[in-house]
DNA sequence: TCAAAAAAAGATATGGGACTCCTTAATGGG
DNA sequence: CCCATTAAGGAGTCCCATATCTTTTTTTGA
């Protein structure tokens, strides 16, 4: 559904979320093993996610690292989805057509319609701090269990 | 949420079931100008499509082309997804976990499970056939609208 | 003020999807 | 039987997402 960067961009948000404070912050090679991203990679990604300003802030130097604000923590998922350039990935329309629209709609449209809609009322409405709390109280995982 | 070559499979199936028979068959040329795809590798597509020997057909020569049978046109859109290597796309983890299971859930996995339902529903109950009344009966598209 | 720590920035692979082109094989008509 | 027609097959190009490595900049704390 998203290319790999947001896919990690979404985790990493999540674990920085789930871990850090303006106090309290982490370091790029304790997330990337976290939530199991290369870490030069990863670092690319949290720059960008950084340089939106809305996000994720940090700071280099000893204890520096990143961190999020419980301001930022209300975003949407689809903030993250717009800074990581994936914002219309939910407009594209099943067939390929130039998009996904009611005006042009290709014959998957009329049903698949109410999906998108489900799609996007979703990212809309789930925030970090949502994704954060079902870390604490439920059984789910930002990270694979550990490969050979 | 699919590849080019996907969806050019899907555009170009509904158009040889739109337009084929045993007896007429529809080219190369013709189905690539339908649905405004490069025929190159519109070709290279088909031939994937055609080798799997359950969806389309196809005879070289004078008067050759690509053909559906009506049986074939009773096979889901799922049919053609699977020929295409993209059968797991929709059991992708929305964060990107190794698979999306109810065992290992991700933060959005209990929310993100129906609407997955949905989708695998939807491609496995639409079949060719549905795609193609479609056309006939409203006002559907399989194509964009010329570009400069 | 200096040194260590950490992120930022930049430069450089790599692999695969998207696409092209050329040659080969099959078919049917005359 | 030959030739035009059309699909099949194979080799190769291009670009971008993914990823790595190195160097620079910023910050902290001793
Ligand atoms: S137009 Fe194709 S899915 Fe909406
Ligand atoms: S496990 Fe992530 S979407 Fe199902």
């Amino acid at each position: 559904m998203f290319s790999k960067s947001t896919e990690y961009a979404l985790r990493a948000t999540i674990y920085i979320a789930q871990k850090s404070s303006e106090e309290h912050k982490v370091g790029l090679a304790e997330i990337s093993a976290a939530i199991d991203s290369p870490p030069s990679f990863t670092a690319k990604i949290l720059q960008a996610l950084r340089k939106d300003n809305k996000i994720i802030r940090s700071v280099p130097g000893p204890n520096g690292g990143f961190y999020i604000t419980e301001k930022a923590k209300n975003l949407p998922v689809h903030a993250i989805l717009k800074v990581m350039g994936e914002d219309d990935v939910l407009n594209k329309c099943v067939l390929g057509l130039d998009k996904c629209s009611e005006a042009k709609p290709c014959p998957m449209h009329s049903e698949y319609k109410f999906i998108k809609a489900q799609l996007l009322e979703l990212f809309d409405r789930k925030t970090i701090l949502d994704l954060e709390n079902d870390i604490k109280t439920g059984e789910v995982f930002i990270k694979n269990s550990r490969k050979k």
